[in-house]
RNA sequence: GGAGAGGUGGGUGAGUGGCUGAAACCACCGGUUUGCUAAACCGGCAUACCUUUAACCGGGUAUCGGGGGUUCGAAUCCCCCCCUCUCCGCCA
């Protein structure tokens, strides 16, 4: 959400930089201002007579007190006449507010100076490129065709189970998995990050703080029997942590590293793209999340870019950096670089994470401010990322790696996995 | 799930209808004193919004788990919800 002095102070350029995200917001600017000001004006009228009725009180405390009975019953009327305006005036404010909440959760975050005009994916910028593309010979197989060929993945065992997207990881297959986690965990660890183990079911409070509600609850599980929502990624728990919070800013950055199961519901997406582990209700992934001073946030997001470019150069995954144009940009996010490694067998390129600034935007709707140095408090930034998260690297290790006999681990992770590769039992 | 006890500022904790935005202590910050440190002493120390200001200062309103109610007036009384603790039940 963003801030409302800041909307009042700066509208011609929130206008014109929300329109990088194809988003006219004109109106809802407009109305936002107005209602802003239809606001004030009733709370300064509120607070002015409960000023007044507060200063009658007293003196009605007072004229008891000195024994003045008749004196303090005449002024008690007109105190009771002062409360039933009041409470009209209440009840007008608390519309206002919520109308003008309503409007400003609608207004998208404003993009980043850098972030280049678009309508859809194939406008993102494309920043880095690394790593060879593997030629693979004739008869090389999609992961999921691995996948069954070698039993480490059942898919239809997970549809008999639970449903489509929720596959079985079995054998090599689910200690591949669990490699993956604990190379992530450790990764991070040595990068200076707080491991957490965070739930995996959030209240509502903590899905509004980091902008899951009140706009997407379609794309999460709910459990509606206990009003609680399984988290679609690990952000929101460990970002929520710091909801309502005043920091130090000498405790900034904090960085913080948490592995959790993610469920997204997906709900419209079919077709051969979301075959195989390419989309999941439920998968694995290793989030990193940074609370930052405004003034660092975007020489971190360049560090935790480079952090997770790292991680896949350590698994000799070729992949690209894009920046992610304004209408691919999500709601919330000021600057987004999307990762993607090429995945062989499927001659694509599969989005592996993203690493995101959302600058104010999550830390005003959830209160998180730090108190700066000379004492003041002041909203701080939020950043997060993917590190990984694993589908679509297992299926590109599996479909890159694939050789007649097997599929080999790649260095970093045999001590992980205790296993060379993985072939036919 | 049942019964009981609680939830007050960064922490401990006082406060059962008016002079309490909240004692006291601790922590923290500034100062005095002081070979240094420590101690002692003095002062400061919540958040949000409105208003005022170039800004600081100032003035106002709200906030004692959350929401509603009673009252001229609520941390204090009533109702609902949430959370914590103890006991019982159930259970990995």
């Amino acid at each position: 959400m963003l801030q409302l002095s800041f909307i009042r102070e700066n509208k011609e350029m929130v206008i014109e930089k929300l329109a990088i995200k194809n988003f006219d917001a004109t109106e809802l600017i407009n109305s936002v201002i107005e209602l802003d000001e239809l606001r004030r004006s009733t709370q300064k009228q509120l607070d002015d007579l409960l000023a007044k009725s507060n200063q009658l009180a007293k003196e009605i405390g007072y004229l008891f007190k000195a024994g003045d009975r008749a004196a303090a019953e005449k002024i008690k009327q007109e105190s009771g006449e002062l409360k039933k305006t009041a409470k009209e005036l209440e009840s007008q404010l608390n519309e206002t507010i919520n109308s003008l909440n309503s409007k400003l959760i609608e207004i998208p975050n404003v993009p980043h100076q850098s972030v280049p005009k678009g309508i859809t994916e194939t406008d993102n910028e494309l920043m880095h490129k690394e790593g060879e593309l593997p030629e693979m010979p004739d008869g090389s197989l999609p992961h999921w065709d691995l996948a069954t060929k070698y039993k480490i993945i059942d898919f239809d065992l997970g549809s008999k189970v639970t449903g489509a997207g929720f596959p079985f990881y079995r054998g090599k297959g689910a200690r591949l998995q669990r490699a993956l986690i604990n190379f992530f965990l450790d990764e991070a660890l040595e990068a200076g990050y707080l491991e957490y183990q965070p739930p995996l079911l959030i209240n509502e409070d903590s899905g509004y703080g980091t902008g899951q509600l009140p706009d997407k609850e379609g794309q999460m599980y709910v459990v509606g029997e206990d009003n609680l929502f399984l988290i679609p990624t690990a952000e929101v728990p460990i970002t929520n942590i710091y909801r309502n919070n005043i920091l130090n800013v000498k405790d900034l950055p904090i960085k913080n590293v948490a592995y959790s199961n993610c469920f997204r519901r997906e709900a419209g997406s079919y077709g051969k793209d979301v075959r195989g582990l390419n989309r999941l209700h439920q998968f694995d992934k290793v989030e990193i999340v940074q609370i930052a001073h405004p003034d660092h946030s975007y020489q971190i997001l360049e560090e935790m870019k480079d952090y997770v470019a790292g991680l896949l150069r350590k698994l000799k995954l070729p992949f690209r950096i894009v920046k992610l144009c304004g209408g691919d940009l999500s709601f919330t996010a000021a600057l987004t670089y999307d990762f993607e490694v090429y995945s062989a067998a499927q001659k694509r390129w599969l989005e592996v994470s993203s690493v995101s600034n959302f600058e104010n935007f999550q830390a005003n709707r959830m209160k998180l401010r730090f108190r700066d140095e000379v004492s003041k408090t002041q909203l701080a930034h939020t950043l997060n990322g993917s590190a990984l998260a694993l589908p679509r690297i297992v299926a590109a290790l599996l479909e890159n790696n694939q050789h007649e006999n097997g599929i080999s681990i790649p260095e970093v992770l045999k001590t992980y996995t205790g296993f060379n590769q993985i072939d036919c039992e």
